[in-house]
DNA sequence: GCAACTGTATCGGTCTTATAATACACTTAA
DNA sequence: TTAAGTGTATTATAAGACCGATACAGTTGC
């Protein structure tokens, strides 16, 4: 059963993506395997205290990727391979690479100064 | 008169934040000075295609913040001082940092793996 | 004074998000 | 078999974000 303990709410971002990308950097980290089994979407409605349409939202966006299979009655399973790893990797860590480095030249920031912040942030940071 | 040709207008975030994080970049990066003149809301919004009211909620945040002076009848002008730069900076450049170092962290990648990310995708993306 | 420009305020419509309350079909385990 | 758990679907409601249209008030320049 992939766990949610180290899922913290946040607000700003729909909380349905919110459980979406939760997900999808689960896989990229490698802690979300094939055939894992997903909570059901009334236990995690329950855990997080949203409603379950919410949860709801989140997996059928995530199985009309492919990347959950779902049957009624039955707890729906992570369906993933390489490529589809390597798709969501690229889809969320490039994307958010080009995103960050596009605000930056925006500010006058040079790549020696992007990677010094960096350096100088990545302890300070709580995962 | 604070030149807005370099704005492309992005979906997925709403039109005002952008206007708004346009011109704090531009503090930022030195572009844009103290006592600079702002577009009137009716000539903006004719330039970037938006209603008068979208350009309205974006200076009126600014002025909120204290960045921009407004006074009915005449050209709203930046407001700005050593400290303002200074804070608008850290506000933009640090939360920026931080929040893809959080999201990178989760997806399990390294300071390193982040620096050559940084490095290999810094002359791919266009200003 | 008047026209044309400024900023400001208000109202309303549309869409998204989240919630609630059901209902139904299927599977599993007691 | 039956009860409890699955996934799925529908409808309604509420709130907020977002944007558009309009009106009003002040300034400027002719």
């Amino acid at each position: 059963m992939i766990s949610f303990d180290s899922f913290v709410m946040e607000d700003g971002s729909p909380i349905y993506m919110q459980i979406l990308l939760y997900i999808k950097r689960g896989i990229v980290a490698g802690k979300i395997l094939h055939d894992d089994e997903l909570p059901s979407r009334r236990l995690l409605s329950s855990l997080l205290g949203v409603n379950p349409n919410t949860v709801q939202k989140a997996y059928k966006l995530l199985e009309d990727e492919g990347l959950i299979r779902s049957q009624t009655g039955a707890a729906s399973t992570m369906c993933l391979d390489e490529n589809k790893i390597e798709f969501v990797r690229r889809d969320l860590l490039e994307r958010d690479t080009r995103n960050v480095i596009r605000t930056m030249r925006q500010m006058g920031v040079t790549q020696e100064q992007a990677i010094r912040l960096i350096e100088r942030f990545w302890n300070e940071v709580e995962s």
